[in-house]
DNA sequence: TCGGTTCAGAGTATT
DNA sequence: TCTGAACCGA
């Protein structure tokens, strides 16, 4: 054990061995924050304070949970797999499917990602003769979404007008599809999960006993629903240890409320808050980066990096004519970083959005680097693998509609939306699954579905009684899929990933410990005899749950089973075959092969966060891509970038590279984007500028631009159409007023000035003629709260200033009326 | 049912 | 500029 604590440093050591109660570790970038967590476990373990089956330790991804049970099995005797350590969504599950009956599900359920969802969202419009131009898809899934994060079931959503009555009522549709069809969104799992803790005391007594010890990873990305689950799961005598960071909160636009953090203090009333500041990464001009920008933003719970390892390199700062000459540097810098001997995946180019990486891709390929890069198709979101899980699904539950559609007719067999229609109607009418309905059909397409659904049956019985692995590689090949993309000109990758899909089963079924002789569809969970999916007798509502816990359910006595170490199964009562739909649907997998090759790796900010390399690129350091030209419009949302920054520079151990463009190739317009205020917010004696550092942008800028600013000259004097001449201003630097404004300005060579030019150079005018405020400026409203200036229009008494207030909307207020207050 | 054309939109993302 | 989705004609 003492080799377990040796060399922690003091304040890790004092989070790791902090006695019971709530806590809250403030753990920096490169503080060692993960090791605090699984060595605070096995110290927990290793102590006897707690035995593996009560504690709980909740994580984000897949991969961070993983990361956790291999350094745990490394330091203790013990097997992890067993133990509650997941994302918050595999607990869910997990959860549901031990107490599927008191939640209202069939105990193998299917679970939707979010293009499943989409479809069945889609499917959902069209049944209900919905018209999408006016309720797009894409938005009521955004509402249903947003409602569930926020524990909000259809019927407590509050709505003051008649068009988003509409989208409660398609809410409240969607749900009772996804109940018929026994499938479960990834916002349900977290909702549903939660309603049973609350609604069923005997349950949650029995997991707030349980669990003395609850560890949550990445606290700051916790959204409210999470926040709220972890506070039904705490009992009295539960401790709840959070680790986050708020400086590296960078996923609000996905619902994270970093003020969990506050909360989480306040209301669990932390007596213990401990700091991890000192950095095992990065070299000191790196973190004098770091810590001197994210000093920019307010709020903070405040910490600062420091290290022992000395200054090291100063961070480098280039600034190319254009995205092409970027890149082009870029390059070249890799290169010389390879001959003096650093590996190629040890150097990372990161940018903010991903339409950026066209341009580095391009330069990386013809100078002959490999390079790697991040996001894209996941192995389980690709079409093929698709379509045959649609086929599993299928064999495991009849009536998944979504699945039924995706294959119903792939590889074709003649059935046209024609007969789809037919068949939805008395589907609807019925009230019965799409297979189920199959029986109205008469004729062609009656033979023609017919043959699909014996196809799907011969399948379910020759499958009966195989094994998981020889189950997936039987429906595989027999299904019709390997056959049609046979046929297919591009179809051989498509057939290898079906091969790779029967050996993600293979080793899907060791891990979990299926054998061999184990049947896949064990318990064979639901056939056409299932009829509590079917339409006869509706599942409960989840309003009635609070019914009847009785203490003897099946579920208490599950409980009872799935506390006992022995049982080699996860998630009692489930089918390897649903384990494996299920496990699919909650991982989506590997983005992309080739892991272990030697290449450069390019991926967005966001991408990074986790991650650390030698030699880091942050490029595109430019007003409107970095801060965002969108963020900068969103209540909070300059700070969030710039704590995407600071994501950003705390990545690199010794080398880090700041480079930007003066113009840019986007949306097919060249942009001359100004310097990021980024930039301008890094301590001086850390940098190093490869290129003149230009102070006097105009005039050099000038110089450089050549042809193109003519062109914005020509088209009105350099400052947009209303006359505002940043020359005629009067003060000395003009420019500098300008330059803090968010939003580049974009110039259409041949007419006019663009839009976004417009709006910066508006604000200009604005700000010479003495209104004191700026696009992008956070002020405060007595009314409406704080908002975010992203308009400025008219002059003296007529001005008017459009103010994002975020969930109070946006507003125009006249400046003569509107008392404003700034902000910083 | 497929293949070409047209059009809109273009920010970050895990489960 | 480039991509993906929607649409239309053969």
């Amino acid at each position: 054990m003492s080799n377990l604590l040796a060399h922690l440093n003091e304040a890790q050591l004092a989070a790791v061995t902090l006695p019971a109660g709530h806590a809250l570790i403030l753990a920096g970038a490169g503080s060692g924050k993960t090791r605090v967590l699984t060595t605070r476990i096995a110290w927990l373990i290793s102590t006897g304070q707690v035995s593996p089956q009560s504690l709980l330790a909740v994580t984000f991804t897949n991969k961070a949970a993983r990361e956790m049970m291999t350094r745990l099995s490394a330091m203790l005797p013990i097997n992890p797999r067993g133990m509650w350590i997941g994302t918050f969504h595999g607990l869910c599950n997990r959860m549901l499917r031990t107490h599927a009956r008191d939640a209202g599900l069939s105990p193998s359920f299917q679970i939707l990602d979010s293009s499943d969802q989409l479809s069945a969202i889609k499917r959902l419009l069209r049944a209900a003769g919905v018209d999408d131009e006016k309720y797009p898809p894409k938005n009521l899934q955004y509402f249903i979404n947003q409602s569930k994060e926020a524990g909000l079931r259809a019927g407590a959503v509050e709505v003051f007008d008649d068009y988003n009555r509409r989208f409660v009522e398609l809410y409240a549709a969607y749900d009772e599809q996804c109940q018929r069809e026994g499938v479960v969104d990834f916002a349900e799992l977290l909702l549903r999960s939660y309603e049973l803790l609350e609604r069923n005391q005997l349950l949650r007594e029995h997991y707030q006993q349980r669990f003395r010890h609850i560890l949550v990873d990445e606290f700051q990305d916790t959204n409210v629903l999470q926040y709220r689950w972890l506070k039904l799961l705490a009992g009295i005598d539960s401790s709840v240890f959070a680790v986050g960071d708020d400086d590296q909160s960078i996923y609000a636009f996905r619902g994270a409320n970093v003020a969990n953090m506050s909360s989480f203090e306040r209301e669990f009333r932390v007596s213990n808050l401990i700091k991890l500041e000192q950095n095992y990464r990065s070299h000191g001009n790196i973190l004098d980066c770091a810590n001197a920008l994210i000093e920019h933003n307010t709020r903070r719970l405040g910490k600062n990096l420091w290290t022992d390892a000395g200054d090291g390199e100063p961070v480098r700062v280039h600034e190319a004519f254009s995205d092409v000459l970027e890149a082009q540097w870029l390059v070249d810098e890799i290169r010389q970083l390879g001959r003096d001997g650093l590996e190629r995946r040890e150097v990372a180019l990161l940018y903010r959005s991903n339409a950026q990486s066209r341009v580095l891709e391009h330069a990386l390929f013809s100078a002959g680097i490999a390079y790697r890069v991040y996001g894209g198709l996941r192995f389980f979101e690709r079409a093929e693998i698709r379509h045959a899980m649609a086929y599993l699904r299928l064999i495991d539950n009849p009536d998944d509609d979504g699945a039924f559609l995706r294959v119903v007719n792939f590889p074709a067999r003649g059935i046209g939306t024609r007969s789809i229609e037919l068949l939805q109607d008395a589907a609807r009418r019925d009230s019965l699954s799409l297979a189920r309905a199959a029986a109205v059909l008469t004729g062609g397409a009656a033979a023609k579905v017919g043959a699909f659904l014996s196809l799907v049956g011969r399948l379910r019985e020759e499958t009966a009684r195989m094994s998981l692995a020889d189950l997936v590689e039987h429906v595989v090949d027999r299904s019709g899929l390997i056959a049609h993309y046979a046929t297919e000109k591009e179809g051989q990758e498509r057939i290898e990933n079906l091969r790779e899909l029967v050996n993600a089963a293979v080793s899907f079924a060791a891990e979990e410990g299926f054998g061999s002789d184990m049947p896949a569809s064990l318990g064979v969970a639901r056939s056409f005899a299932s009829e509590s999916l079917g339409g006869a007798a509706p599942p409960p509502a989840p309003e009635s749950f609070a019914d009847a816990p009785d203490p003897m359910s099946d579920g208490a006595l599950l409980l009872a089973a799935s506390d006992a170490p022995a049982d080699p199964l996860a998630v009692p009562q489930l089918s390897p075959l649903a384990a494996f739909l299920s496990h699919a649907s909650l991982e989506a997998g590997e983005s992309q092969a080739g892991e272990g090759q030697d290449a450069v790796q390019l991926m967005t900010v966001h991408a990074a966060k986790g991650l650390e390399f030698s030699a880091v690129f942050i490029t595109g350091l430019e007003e409107g891509l970095f801060p965002h030209e969108n963020s900068v419009a969103e209540v909070d949302g300059l700070e969030e970038e710039r704590r995407l920054m600071y994501v950003a520079i705390t990545r690199a151990r010794s080398r880090l590279y700041l480079s930007l463009a003066q113009t840019r190739m986007l949306h097919g317009q060249t942009r001359y984007n100004l310097r990021s205020r980024f930039l301008e917010e890094l301590p001086e004696g850390a940098l190093k500028w490869l290129t003149p550092r230009v102070q006097a942008a105009a005039s050099s800028y000038r110089e450089g631009w050549g042809g193109a600013w003519e062109g914005v000259e020509r088209s009105g004097n350099g400052f947009g159409r209303r006359g505002a001449d940043n020359r005629s201003s009067g003060g000395s630097e003009p420019w500098r007023d300008t330059r803090r404004l968010p939003g580049s300005r974009s110039v259409d060579r041949d007419s006019d000035v663009g839009r976004a030019d417009v709006t910066a150079v508006q604000a200009a005018a604005r700000f010479d003629r003495g209104v004191p405020w700026r696009i992008g400026q956070t002020v405060a409203h007595a009314r409406f709260g704080e908002g975010v200036i992203v308009g400025i229009e008219g002059q003296g008494a007529d001005a008017r200033v459009q103010i994002n207030f975020g969930r109070q909307g946006v507003k125009w207020l006249a400046l003569s009326v509107a008392r404003l207050d700034p902000v910083n």
